[in-house]
Order: C-alpha cells, then sequence, then structure tokens
DNA sequence: ACAGCCATGTAACTTGTTACATGATTTT
DNA sequence: AAAATCATGTAACAAGTTACATGGCTGT
C-alpha cells in the first residue's frame, strides 16, 4: 500500500501526470527506492478505479494526463497516515525464515547462512554510510530513508549475533555440530551509525 | 518466497501433506507468524507446477494426499538458503513513506504521526516482551522469532526518533524542502495552503 | 441424525513488478 | 530523415491472502 499512498501524496499538491509523479518519487527515493514507470500507470488505474484520483480529459496542454485527487482521495490519504502500522500480524522476515530452515535441514550449514548473511549485510551498511557522507546537505527525504535503511540493516545484523548465540547455547538435537570453530575475524564490528 | 520455502525445508524431512505442513508451521511460528491453510494449498499447487514437489496419487492410507520433495526442489531450498538477501533495492518501508508523506502534506500533523505510531510500537515491544517471558523453555524457534521482532521495533522507534530530531533540525519549510525541482520551466509553482 | 472436526481445494482478489508496444515530440 | 526522448499504456506474471465450498469421518 506504499506506491499508492505515495501517490496520492504527490497527487495532493496538485495535478500531475504519470511520468512526473514517477520522476518526484524517484527524486527523493530513486537511489534506494527506484520506481518503475509502469508500476506507476497500472496505480493510477487502480486508484482511479477505487475513486481516489480523477484523470482530467480535457487537458489542453500536451500529451499528459494529468490526474487529480478526489476529495475521497484526501480523506483515504489523511485516514492512512494517522492509522497505525499493521503491528497485530508483522510481515513474515525472510531472514528469519532462511535461520530457522536452516536450523531444520540437515544438509544445511548454519553457521554459513548466518555468517554470509551478516557479511552482505555490513557491506551494505558501509556502502549507505558512504552514501551519506556525499549527500545533498539541504535535502531532508534522502537521509530520512538512508537512516531507516541503516537501522534497519543493524538491528538485523543485531539479531543475527543473538540467534548465533542462542543457537550455541541450545544446539540441535541429533549430535550434529552446527557450528565449525569461531575464526577471530567473524564479528566485525557494525559501523555505526 | 518466504512461505514457499518453509513449506519446501518441511517437506525435505518427509512426504506431509497440506493441513500438516499448516500446523507445523504455526507450531513454530503461530503466534506470531499465523498461516492460512489455504494459502498452504496454494503454495503446494504452485510448488507442484514448479517441478519443487510431487503429489503421492497412491495414498493408501486417507484422504490425506501427501506431497514430496523432488531433487530439484532440495536444490532449489539449499540455493535459496545461500542466496544473500536482496539487499540491492530494499523493500519500501511504510513507515518511512508514511513520515515523508506526512512532512509533505501541509494538513497532516507530523508530529502526531510520529508519536502515535512510536506508541503502537513501544506497545508492541512490551507485548512481546511479556510473551518472551512465559515462553516455552524447549522451544527454539518463538524466541528467535520474538527477538527478531523486538530488534525490528527498536529500530523502528529509534528511527522515528532520529526523524524527529531531523525534522526539528530543519524545520516547517512546509513539505518544499523535500522537494527538489528536475527542471523548474514545467511546473507552476505552487501557492502554499 | 447431527454437530463438528479433518482435509482438500478453488475462485477471486490485492499489491507489486516488469517487459514490451505505441505514438508524439524534439533533437541532431 | 533518423535517433532520442517523452509519455502512456497493457499483458502477464508472482506472491500473498481470504472466503467459501465440498466431502469424509467421528462422537454423541
Amino acid at each position: 500500500m506504499s506506491v499508492r499512498h505515495a501517490l496520492l501524496a504527490l497527487l495532493s499538491e496538485e495535478p500531475k501526470f504519470g511520468l512526473r509523479l514517477q520522476q518526484e518519487f524517484e527524486m527523493r527515493t530513486g537511489e534506494i527506492w527506484p520506481l518503475n514507470v509502469g508500476q506507476v500507470y497500472t496505480t493510477l488505474q487502480r486508484l482511479e478505479r477505487d475513486g481516489l484520483v480523477q484523470s482530467d480529459d480535457d487537458a489542453g496542454d500536451g500529451p499528459q494526463k494529468d490526474f487529480r485527487i478526489t476529495p475521497e482521495g484526501r480523506r483515504e490519504l489523511l485516514n492512512w497516515l494517522h492509522t497505525p502500522p499493521a503491528v497485530a500480524t508483522p510481515p513474515r522476515d525472510e531472514l528469519v525464515i532462511k535461520v530457522l530452515v536452516a536450523v531444520l535441514v540437515p544438509d544445511a550449514d548454519v553457521n554459513e547462512v548466518i555468517q554470509s548473511h551478516r557479511r552482505q549485510l555490513v557491506e551494505a551498511m558501509q556502502e549507505y554510510t558512504r552514501l551519506k557522507m556525499d549527500g545533498d546537505e539541504e535535502e531532508i527525504g534522502l537521509p530520512l530513508i538512508v537512516d531507516a535503511e541503516l537501522f534497519r540493516l543493524e538491528a538485523a545484523v543485531r539479531w543475527l549475533d543473538a540467534a548465533e548465540a542462542r543457537l550455541i547455547q541450545a544446539p540441535e538435537a541429533g549430535g550434529r555440530s552446527l557450528f565449525r570453530e569461531s575464526d577471530g575475524s567473524r564479528r566485525t564490528e557494525v559501523p555505526f551509525r
């Protein structure tokens, strides 16, 4: 539901056409959250179907087809803004499932799974930290998104460490050794935000 | 892709039928990640379509229809396990988008959005902490999932705080500060409000 | 007989996603 | 005129999700 409402929000300023919506969305998020143009059009269709936007058919000035938000759309947008996030049944976390599956499947090397993912996450964090450095000082949107990614990645890394600790403490029944001896380099310091 | 592979993993132990898969999945995650039975069957169909599982048609013992994993399925499962998470283009974070939208839309109260979400998140954290207390000591799956949720929620809260701080520092540019034009020529300036 | 669980399945839908096609306009 | 860019759109799919239908078996 994110793209839908993001487009609604952009339309709440003034009527805009598809390509412009995509450009404005990517202007703020593009380096991190690219948005396929096609999706803008499909989403606009669905928004119109639901009566949240209307296409301006008069369109004197060009090949662009402006969409404007309806009162219903405005209502929906504000309503969404104040609706608490779906905290009841959180989305299934792929990384968590992967680790659980790795514990379950005998052929899998849990430690390898944990470490390789950890490495990937830390690398990503470093990249975002770099991205943060040479970012536009004026811009406020991108830094916020980068921060969000950094926090998210850091949480994932910390969870992996916690999971590792738990799994060492309670090794799987069946006598199969989950972990090879650790090489000291494993615990890379998490770059600080 | 999480459910698909979770079911594959459960099937890698031995052939099982749909309902049992659902029960085993929920046994480890149910309180946090419930799984609709229907989805098990649709997912099984798709897995069979893709040649990753096969249904046992002999079925002497009852109304249950066992599925067994194919060699292809095993390959796919192990492959998935060692594939790094999609770190390139992270999923769009709804909470982040909400805050950005709240900054953009004049009618919205950014602070209210931040605070109400923060409250919700903290409440959820408390609930998970409680859930952690009276959990089964033996069980290893659920504590890991609860941990993951706690880390995730904590990261979100921290991000909200960071966002709040940033927004205080760069206050009240009326959404325009978020907005960078690609070329100013086409766009008619929007009169504020 | 009837209630209730076991077990399977399907139809219909959502959002997200991409590859591709099609014109129109502008640039070279 | 050819190439590039602007702009819209569509077809087709994935994964997830749920409401509902169906039939068999079991206990009372």
